[in-house]
DNA sequence: TGTGTTTTCGTCTCATTAAACATAATTAAT
DNA sequence: ATTAATTATGTTTAATGAGACGAAAACACA
């Protein structure tokens, strides 16, 4: 049924998620070859031989947004001998967390944003790895402020609090959520307002930078300690 | 520096636990060839092209101790370019958490449990890998009563207590911590006691088996589901 | 000046959790 | 019968977190 000597192929892809419209969507790419012509994907590439996983994903992160510096977390490796129809594919999952304003794509037929909540046909397993990342995204959401990576640099807490209503997918409270968001550690007030809008103009807010480790449980280990 | 035609490699690497004489161990075999010839390492193996890496893990766990059906979760992928000195090797990295009474190995000088506190000179970046299996133990305690995978199939409020402390690393309050075991779902008063003792005999639990997805995000969805 | 919209702000209650803590019961051995 | 070792068991307190709840201030615009 299979060869035993062939060899395996590895390759990383990256669930990169943001926030455009009051939506979560995640950045796709095209198939223009078989398998899955036409199908979507997220975007993916082979490892290097002289690059680590997260230097390889950050290559395919780059390559496709030209951020670097943002949110990137190794998520989980793929290796069902059948999720390639043709080879032994096996990829090492990342999803990334970015915000909408760093992204200098333009939006074309072969990549583009698209709603998680609608997503379009997907090639081979995606569907799981896009599902799974936003599972890990809420988990993560309920330790640390990961949110902020979504978030413009500079943020009313009225959109943090959008994005922590779409992230976790229920209404807050918003009396509740700001006693909450002003107690986060990291969060810094500026003395700056929005403007242009025909409301009362909200206070903007920022949050200092923190360091990440792709190897979760660091990152979590180091938020916990966040104790008053 | 690296020809980039190579291929990589790809294994799986399952980091083994148990408690044995009041002490995690963790099984390591001794490695006869080069590279690290003599250093301990831990078991693995290479990815068969027909099998996924849950039964790749599973088959190097069963080869290694005939034990099966035990708790087995992805730990993280481990892929850096010099993690291995001669060629590319990538690992997914697993640990497994095992009943000492299970195993039905015979220590040799090439095969056999080593307490985590005290490891002897590790191959490759496998001192790594134990250490932060150690991390996600803790971890996985904090939410779901993970630890009972590592008693024996019966075993006394005591114990459990031990094992918990052990991987804690700290001492627990005996009251406190009964009230929290007792109020756990799946654990089974029977109506056994220990013996053979000059002490006052113990009641004897058990634990309702639980269904495990090695991917953990299932699994903590699961656990928190188990709500009074 | 008034209307509409959004921001901003604090208190109370309730439920949950964590921690501290001491004594009686059971058994084997002597 | 006494001793030694271990199991077994409840209450109180303090701290924390979640949720409910309404009113005034700032601005744009008409």
């Amino acid at each position: 049924m299979f060869n035993e000597t062939k060899t395996h192929e590895i390759t990383v892809d990256v669930v990169i998620l943001t926030i455009i419209n009051n939506a979560i969507q995640v950045l796709l790419v095209k198939r223009l070859n078989e398998p899955f012509k036409d199908k979507w994907a997220i975007p993916g590439g082979y490892v290097r031989l002289s690059e680590n996983l997260d230097q390889a994903a950050l290559r395919v992160l780059k390559e496709r947004t030209n951020v670097d510096n943002i949110y990137l977390e190794q998520l989980y490796t793929f290796g069902d001998p059948l999720r390639h129809p043709n080879s032994r594919v096996i990829t090492c999952a990342y999803f990334a967390l970015v915000r909408a304003e760093d992204i200098k794509i333009i939006s074309s037929p072969e990549l583009g944003w698209h709603k998680v909540s609608a997503l379009p046909p997907l090639a081979f397993d995606h569907k799981e790895i896009i599902q799974y990342s936003l599972k890990r995204t809420r988990e993560r959401l309920e330790i640390c402020p990961v949110a902020y990576q979504l978030l413009n640099e500079k943020f009313t807490l009225t959109e943090m609090q959008k994005s922590y209503e779409l992230i976790m997918d229920k209404k807050l409270d918003k009396r509740n959520f700001r006693k909450k968001a002003l107690a986060t550690e990291g969060l810094i007030e500026l003395d700056e307002y929005t403007k242009s809008s025909s409301k009362r103009p909200a206070r903007l807010y920022t949050f200092e930078s923190i360091k990440l480790d792709s190897k979760r449980a660091h990152f979590i280990s180091n938020k916990k300690k966040e104790k008053k």
